[in-house]
DNA sequence: CGCCGTTATGTACGCTCGTACACATGGGAT
DNA sequence: ATCCCATGTGTACGAGCGTACATAACGGCG
């Protein structure tokens, strides 16, 4: 019996179920693979996560967060000398080209968050914080126009499999932003 | 023993199928809740549909077959003398205003088709049934924006729950469409 | 050192699921 | 009229699920 009084066993739990939502999809997620994934006994999880549901509202929000921390590293997004349609691009290829697991892992709770009201508010906070960012650079219409197509290219690329074209994708966003002064 | 040698049963399976997925989610589809909602017995949905994602492929086949016929009935679209970004708003407007059903079961199984192969061919023939239309009246490149764009206005919708704004659409969508001649 | 609440573990229960399969039935070909 | 096969039906099985719960180990605290 080794590996009692496993400090962060909790964040390991987290990390297995992005893991198993990766590789199975959110269908695949259940207290045991989870178990399986992280090594630990079905007891474990179900004692630190009563529900499915506060489980993957965990692993959506450190989702989220991974992603804040990619746009956060793109301080171009706030400087208003860029071009914003470039800096998004940049940045959706960055996401895209990175962990496909937690680009996967985003768009299935999104939907999920359609039958599950426990996940709307996480699955808002995605949107929510990007359009924050970009509310000092244009207007509120092209916030949230640029979000639709940003959504829209994402899934694009997820469902058709092909690789995401960043010179397309700056492209159609600087069609979106209106001329400046 | 009523109702042998039952004609359009088939039908009436795929119909249920449609209404469960509206109501319950895609998760909620099984073999047991569609012969409820059918009124038929188990057996029979598993006659009729081997394993569920033929019953998927045929339920999103026939959504897709509704939708295109809204589409069809818009003239307008292929009219290069009309507004092609008010005609794309107008459409989504239609749809979305009609059965939520439909709408939703799209998205879920667009979703779905991430993870099972099988749908995914089902799953690309609205955008490509959209894009044939779209492709006599401007470029291959506007056109992809233009699909991109319309799902990422669907899933605001839907997932923040705020009513669709037809004039928005139609504002951000003819910012994506190059000026003409 | 001993106590106690938090953390961890293993097992068991009740449920739903997909699927298989043996059997009934009826209509169309002969 | 008879036969045959596509169609329809009911049941059973094994697997996997969420959850509950009794019990064990641990570590901080008096």
């Amino acid at each position: 019996m080794p590996r009692r009084h496993d400090p962060g066993r909790r964040q390991r739990i987290i990390d297995a179920a992005i893991r198993v939502v990766g590789e199975k999809g959110l269908a695949g997620l259940t207290h045991r693979t989870v178990a399986a994934e992280a090594d630990v006994p079905l007891g474990s999880t179900t004692y630190h996560f009563a529900t499915l549901d506060e489980l993957m509202v965990a692993a959506l929000r450190q989702s989220n967060e991974s992603f804040a921390k990619v746009t956060a590293a793109h301080g171009g997004l706030t400087d208003p000398d860029t071009d914003l349609a470039a800096e998004l691009a940049a940045l959706l290829g960055e996401w895209l080209s990175g962990e496909r697991a937690g680009v996967e892992l985003e768009y299935e709770l999104y939907l999920a968050a359609l039958r599950r009201p426990a996940l709307r508010p996480v699955a808002a906070e995605w949107a929510d914080d990007l359009a924050e960012r970009l509310a000092h650079r244009t207007d509120p219409v092209t916030v949230r126009a640029l979000i639709a197509l940003l959504d829209g290219i994402c899934l694009q690329v997820l469902l058709t499999g092909t690789s995401y074209d960043e010179a397309y994708a700056r492209e159609v966003l600087s069609r979106v932003i209106p001329a400046g002064p």
